[in-house]
DNA sequence: CTCAGTGATGTAATCGATTACATTATGCTA
DNA sequence: TAGCATAATGTAATCGATTACATCACTGAG
C-alpha cells in the first residue's frame, strides 16, 4: 500500500479548508464556490493527493470491485468471456479481480469466501462443476452473481451462455442431411451442463432425422486437448469407425485433430469433424466441415451488464429485491460451414529435445 | 458489498467480551483463554460473521491485492503469464486485480492510476509500450513493481523476462549450421524490447556465421496473426525469397503459416519456420523446424515471487529501501528441434456463413 | 502480607474517507 | 431594516476493523 500519500487532511490543512469541503471537490459536489474549489484543486495537485479508495470503500460500502471467478486462467475461451467482463465494467467505472477455481469445487468455494471478504460488489463465475451449493453464501452475503457459459445444480441464478442445445442440433442436422447419417459423438463430461446440453442437440438432430444413436460411437471426455486425442483413438478403433465425428468443445476438436494427422497415413479413412466452438486456430484445423461459433466475448459482455444492472438496482434499493425469477440468457451460436472435408492432409511432429 | 452482515461488534455483543478480544481470536493471537476463545468462535459462527477485509486494509494498511496490467486478456500468452502469477500470489495469500492496457500506453497509465487509488501491495505489468514514464507514479506511491516479458525505457525496475538474444541467436544458428545460410525474418514493432532483442539475437547468429544480413528478407511488422500473414505475403513475393524463415513470436508464426497454408499449392517452394515461442499449438503448425520455448508460466511465477518478495521486505522495512541496483531475471528458452520440414500440406479451408 | 510479574481482557484512538446536520454569510423582499 | 431563503462551509459521527495502553485478577517470592 502507499507509503505515506498525502490524506484529504493534508489537502484540508493545505487549502485552509475543512475535510468535508475537500471531499466535496473530489466529488464534485455542485454546491463549492469557484474560487474555493480551485484553491482546493491546486492544493489536491501540489501535495500529490492521491484518493484511497479503501477508506472510501469503507465509507460508502461499495467497492467498485467485481469478482471473476473461472476454472483456469490460461484458456482462451474463458479468457475471451473475461475480456468481455473486462471491457465492459471497466467502461462502468468497476475493477476485475479475478480468481482461478482450477476445475475444483473446493478451491471455488475457498475463492468465493475470499471474494466476500474483500466486499466485491459482484460476482461473474464460469462454475469448474455443476456443484452450486457453495454459491448460496453469496446469496446470503447479498452479492449479484451472474453464471457465464454454464449452469450449476441447487443455485438458480442468472447467467448468460450460448444456445448449447440448438447450435450442436443445427451442426449435427446439416451433416446429415448432407448425407452423411453415422455420426460419431466426442463430448465433455455430462457433469458440466454445457456437455449436457450439447449432447442433447446431437440426440435430437438424430432423433429429427429418424436416426438411432449408435452406443459404441459415443464417447464422453473431459474437454481438453488430452481426452480429444484419446478418445478419436478410440474411435478410430472401433471395428467400424463413423466418417464423420462431432466434437463437443474446442479442445477435444484439436486433441482430435492431432491424433488424425499423427495416425493419418494409418488410417483406412480420416473422418470429417463437425465441431462445437470456433476460435482463432479453429481455421487451422484440417479435417473441420461444420463448427458452430460461440458468440464469446458477447457473453462476457452480456454478463457483465447483467450483474452492473444488478449492482445498480441494488444500490438503489438496498431492500429485499426479491425477484423470484431468474434470467438465463441463450445467445445464439453461428454456424460456419467449410469446404467440404479436405482430402490433403495436416502435418505435425513431436520434437524431440536438443542440448 | 455486502448488505447487513453481522461486524466484529456484534460478534463481541454475542460473547459477552469486547471487539479487542474478538480481533484477537480472529487473528490468532495467543493470549486468549481458550475458554473464552471457544466462545467466542461459537458466537463467530453463530452469527454468519466474515470478516470485512476492506476495514482491516485501511487499519493496517496492506490490501493483500496485487495488480496485474497485460496489453490484451485474450492472449494465451499472457494468461500462462497470469496463471503463474495468480498460483503464486494466491498461495501467498494474496489476490489478482487484473486489467488490460489494450495495447496502449494511455490505458495503460490509466488502469496503473486505479490500482495505485486501491492501494494495490504491489504490481506486475507487462507493459504495452517501450514508454514508461506513467510507471514512475508507482515508485513515488512506493509500491513495489516487477515487470514481465518486456522492458520499458525511463523506468528501469525489476524484470523477469525470457532470453530473447540467446534463444533468437541458437534457432538461427541451428539453420545455419543444418545448411541455410539465407534464412528471412519476420519481426514484431522494434518499440518493443522483446522485439529488439529476437532482432539482435538474429544478426548475432548470421555475424557469428559470417552472414551479411539481406534488407529484402527482413520485416517488421506488430506481433499478430495478421501482421505474420501480411509480412509472410511479402516475404514470398519477393523476387528471390528466402527457404528458411525466423518469426519471432507465436502469433506471427500462426499467421505465416496460415498465409503458407493458403498458398501452398502456387507457391514454388514453401519455406520452412524457424520461430520464437513454442505454445499450445505450435506443433499444429506444419512447417516448424525449430521453436523457442519460452517457459512461460515460470516467468509468471518468478515475477510473482520476486514482487512477494519486495513486498514482504518492505512491509518489515517500510523506510527507503533505497536498493540501487534492479534485477532483471532472464530465463532460459528451450530450443525444440523438429523433424526436417514437412513436405505434407496442412490444410485450411475459409468458411462461408450460411442462413 | 505485600508486591512484582504474568496472563486475560477491556478502553479508546486510529486508519482515510463521507455526510447529516449545524453554522455562518449573503442576498433579496417587503 | 428586519426577516428569511439560499449558498458555502465546518463539525463531528461513522464505516469495521486493529492495537497501544490500561486495567484487573491471580500467583508466588520474600
Amino acid at each position: 500500500m502507499r507509503g505515506m500519500g498525502a490524506t484529504i487532511k493534508d489537502v484540508a490543512r493545505l487549502a485552509g479548508v475543512s475535510t468535508a469541503t475537500v471531499s466535496r471537490v473530489i466529488n464534485n459536489d455542485p454546491r463549492i464556490a469557484p474560487t474555493t474549489r480551485e484553491r482546493v484543486v491546486e492544493c489536491i495537485r501540489s501535495s500529490g493527493y492521491r484518493i484511497n479508495k479503501i477508506a472510501r470503500s469503507l465509507k460508502i460500502n461499495k467497492t467498485h470491485t467485481i469478482g471473476f471467478v473461472a476454472p483456469e486462467l490460461a484458456n482462451d475461451f474463458f479468457m475471451t468471456i473475461a475480456k468481455g467482463v473486462e471491457e465492459t465494467v471497466a467502461a462502468a467505472g468497476y475493477s476485475l479481480l479475478i480468481a482461478s477455481s482450477n476445475e475444483n469445487a473446493a478451491q471455488e468455494a475457498l475463492r468465493i469466501d475470499l471474494l466476500i471478504e474483500k466486499c466485491v460488489d459482484g460476482v461473474i463465475i464460469i462454475p469448474a462443476t455443476s456443484n452450486g451449493r457453495h454459491f448460496i453464501e453469496l446469496r446470503e452475503g447479498g452479492i449479484p452473481v451472474v453464471l457465464a457459459d454454464r449452469l450449476v445444480s441447487d443455485f438458480p441464478a442468472d447467467a448468460v451462455l450460448v444456445d448449447n442445445v440448438q447450435g450442436s442440433r443445427e451442426a449435427v442436422a446439416l451433416v446429415i442431411e448432407e448425407g452423411c447419417e453415422r455420426i460419431g459423438f466426442i463430448g465433455g463430461d455430462l457433469d458440466l451442463t454445457s456437455a449436457q446440453e450439447r449432447f442433447k442437440g446431437y440426440l435430437k438432430a438424430l432423433a429429427d432425422h429418424g436416426v438411432r444413436p449408435e452406443q459404441a460411437i459415443i464417447k464422453f471426455g473431459d474437454f481438453h486437448i488430452d481426452s480429444g486425442y484419446a478418445l478419436m483413438r478410440e474411435l478410430m478403433e472401433e471395428p467400424n469407425p463413423p466418417e464423420h465425428v462431432f466434437i463437443s468443445n474446442y479442445y477435444m476438436h484439436i486433441g482430435a485433430t492431432m491424433y488424425l494427422v499423427d495416425h493419418a497415413s494409418t488410417l483406412p479413412r480420416v473422418p470429417a469433424i463437425a465441431g462445437f466452438d470456433d476460435m482463432e486456430f479453429t481455421s487451422l484445423l484440417g479435417f473441420a466441415s461444420v463448427t458452430v461459433k460461440q458468440p464469446v466475448i458477447e457473453i462476457g459482455r452480456r454478463a457483465a451488464e447483467l450483474l452492473i444492472r444488478k449492482i445498480e438496482a441494488k444500490d438503489k434499493n438496498p431492500n429485499q429485491p426479491a425477484r423470484p425469477r431468474f434470467q438465463i440468457l441463450r445467445l445464439p451460436g453461428e454456424l460456419l460451414v467449410r469446404d467440404r472435408p479436405q482430402k490433403t492432409i495436416l502435418a505435425r511432429s513431436d520434437f524431440h529435445l536438443q542440448k
